[in-house]
DNA sequence: TGTAACCAATCGTTGAACAATCCTTCAAGA
DNA sequence: TCTTGAAGGATTGTTCAACGATTGGTTACA
């Protein structure tokens, strides 16, 4: 009973990286690496062939693959046609927002007793990446900045949640001519959001993190009510 | 453009019920009942080779069956050792319920001007059951009250996600001696919350849903206390 | 022009095979 | 007695090949 000394606990947080493994979830892995950022369009059907033998996996493995992504909305799977990267409605950007609001929102009101070093430093590297004009940079650390902030919240089921929403939100994102730069206004209420949580202000925080995700929702559909509209005139049929 | 009437509506609502096919979506919805449901317990290991020839399905198809229930928490896989009925701990039901307020919480608030029937009447099957001492009736339509409750926000993804919150609740109910008897307290306090949402008084409704989360929450965990406090003197190997 | 029949491509599922890993058992040694 | 080490069997991880089923497109025909 004397060996779960402060050694068992170290190792017993390393446990993870050695047990985590398996082909089907590094495949899973990369697609939906290749998907959020925007390689994998939406709209492009994964042949199993083409991508088992790209990636040299059998088709059974990634089978497996497709369907933990299919089971996180990335890719929609249609029976004997195949999977396909999903393409978002303004619906669904809609649906995303209302749970970023309840996600955010539960985590912002837990979070006025929080460490709040990482977040500080998140929203830094974010603001030095828009000096440099990194877009790309700049899209990552603010969608980072929110992970973090719900990460707050201490519930792991939580955190994962917001993981998955935010990688949905980026098949969102690639509607737009120019995702990077979408984000850099964003970075000061970031900054501001911050300061009042700092300052204990947790209701002004909370005002804040609304009427924020409320300006982004209402870009983000403008952008989609943009492709919408020319989709009718241009012909690009996404499938069917 | 006529024929876009009622009968459309109710015809296209049934399509996903068609086309969703697929052996191995099937083999999940079986297994999900049987874990939910209490057959399959908490720690038991389930053999790719006798599962797969109790249902009749390949080895292959069983496998992209669990990684849909792994995915949704019900089953934990463990590379070259197999899948278990996951077994929850006591942090996990704290960190289920703080999902419940978050989720719930946000359903009332946005419940106040929603249609409330199919509510009421669930609450009346609830009542029904519990007169005439079904208690698994009574377990079955408390949580689809819940899961109407937040069906009110009129939102997919909270749907899902309550869905899934639900079924791994409920793994958490199998700790109890009597899991059907645990819902019949509450059936009081659901009905006084649609009353209060009735009347409009959406403040009062939250505050009511808080309380009782918190205490269903500490009638959990008091349960799991009972359990490991057990499992000390008692030998029960779950596995390992 | 429209419809029916055909055909190629792909998915859905199965079964078998082999390697990698884990668990158990048992024996050897301190 | 306890620990260590070495088989051995059992189960999972992954691949491969095969065949039926479904889809989408193309051709032939009325």
């Amino acid at each position: 009973m004397n060996s779960a000394g402060p050694v068992s606990a170290v190792l017993q947080s390393e446990r993870g990286r050695l047990l985590r493994s398996g082909t089907a979830e590094r495949v899973t892995e990369i697609l939906r690496e290749q998907i959020t950022g925007g390689l994998l369009a939406p709209g492009v059907r994964l042949s199993e062939e083409s991508i088992g033998e790209a990636l040299g996996v059998s088709r059974n493995t990634l089978r497996e693959a497709f369907r933990l992504l299919s089971h996180e909305g990335l890719v929609v799977h249609e029976l004997h046609r195949g999977v396909f990267v999903r393409v978002l409605t303004a619906a669904d950007v809609t649906d995303l927002y209302l749970l970023r609001q309840v996600v955010e929102g539960a985590a912002v009101r837990s979070a006025a007793r929080g460490e709040l070093g990482t977040l500080i430093a998140t929203v830094e590297q974010a603001e030095a990446a828009a000096a440099g004009r990194r877009w790309g940079e700049v899209a990552t650390f603010d969608l980072q900045f929110h992970q973090e902030l719900v990460s707050l919240a201490g519930s792991p089921r939580l955190d994962s949640l917001m993981r998955r929403l935010l990688a949905e939100l980026r098949l969102a994102f690639h509607v737009m001519s120019h995702p990077g730069e979408f984000h850099e206004p964003y970075l000061l209420r970031n900054r501001s959001l911050v300061s009042l949580l700092q300052a204990g202000r947790a209701d002004e925080a909370a005002a804040e993190l609304r009427a924020y995700l409320e300006d982004a929702e209402a870009q983000l559909l403008n952008a989609f009510q943009q492709r919408d509209a020319g989709a009718s005139t241009e012909r690009k049929p996404q499938h069917r």
